[in-house]
DNA sequence: ACATTTGTACCACTTAAGTGGTAGTTTGTT
DNA sequence: AACAAACTACCACTTAAGTGGTACAAATGT
């Protein structure tokens, strides 16, 4: 059985040490080292390659994200899995933005630790229970919104196929109306939902994941 | 204790009674109603308002995305969970999109079965772990395509401005170079990327995930 | 019956966007 | 030194987009 090496990020030493305790404890899982900083961390990765490095978001110096953009920056293939308190929605966001490649919370029960551990070696990304939530949040489509609703069909209609490229003139020729009507339905959707742009129209409705 | 409603959808009708069983194990969960059909879930959901309905993807008649589009458009509180085979991920982000309350595989563990379905009553997401990992990979940049990379400095900072819904004008502001140039700028990552215009771009910087 | 909303259409006008070309400067590479 | 790539700038031109009106028919609600 091939063994992993893994590197802790972290800078409370009390907390690497229990880490790195527990994980001792497998006969499958090898600590290769222990830093307290961002550039110790990248310098390390760098020097000795370890399979997977669980790295604090909150730490002094090089933040945890910094970090985790310049590991993935260098060509070190490591795993990446975030170690955090931290549950809040930008942090789990911009981890997985800049590639993480899991995000688990401190206070999991060390058994599950070692299984998402485990599975992050493995390949697959390994997340907290409590934070699929937010996952599925920034998935789903946005509750309508009032001034959502306050579209009319053809509005609706004109925003989606502005969302999906289309000029003014393939958009009437798609409905069997006008140019003109199809204007006249920008301008009203424009206004009513505070818009300046077509570009902008199309970004809202990214926003709220009109397809 | 509040006493769960359950109501099951499935077109086999061993598999409801297996997990009819199951659930009747359970003192604060209630079957209240089983059927096989797409329409029968949607007759009974609006007669007798479960507070949970576990959904089969896989039905004949209507589809099991199109009864969960039908539960939620009508005014029918009930959490609806899909359960189902398929680990498909254009199954588990369009159960997503049309604001599924959960996915859970039918091969889970019996005991992880109902930890779910009390949490779902409870009002979180909840989602089988296999299938996290679609969820994030479907939140995560795409791998940086050559022909991303092929963007100089300041194309990839015109394409983030365009899709921030920024004109021409404002963009020339913002870099403090004249439009014409900003128009340059365009020209020449339109070339690249293969667009027609401004809205495409800004809608290829979403699905590249470029912010 | 009357008013409102929605969808349709047209016009005139202004501004924005996109295309084709030329060309100078810097920067880095060979 | 020569070269290529990137960035800059300008011009002329065409097309697209957006704004402000007016207007009328159909559907809807009061």
């Amino acid at each position: 059985m091939k063994i992993a090496n893994i590197l802790l990020v972290d800078d409370h030493p009390m907390l690497r040490k229990g880490v790195a305790q527990l994980i001792s404890l497998e006969d499958n899982l090898n600590v290769v080292g222990e830093v307290n900083s961002g550039d110790e961390a990248i310098m390390f990765a760098i020097n000795n390659t370890p399979d997977l490095i669980l790295l604090d978001l909150n730490m002094k110096g090089l933040s945890g994200i910094e970090t985790l953009s310049a590991l993935k920056r260098a060509n070190t293939c490591a795993k990446v899995v975030i170690f955090s308190v931290s549950d809040n929605e930008t942090d789990v966001l911009q981890a997985l933005k800049f590639n993480a490649d899991g995000y688990l919370l401190k206070d999991s029960e060390p058994e599950e630790l070692i299984e998402k551990i485990n599975h992050a070696i493995a390949g697959e990304f390994v997340i907290s229970e409590p934070l699929t939530q937010i996952l599925a949040k920034s998935l789903r489509p946005q509750v309508k919104t009032n001034i959502m609703q306050s579209l009319t069909q053809r509005e609706l209609e004109n925003l989606k196929l502005i969302a999906s490229g289309k000029s003014n003139k393939e958009i009437a020729r798609k409905l069997g109306i006008t140019e003109a009507t199809v204007k006249v339905h920008n301008k009203n959707l424009f206004k009513k939902l505070g818009l300046k742009s077509r570009v902008e129209a199309a970004m809202w409705a990214v926003e709220h994941k009109i397809s």
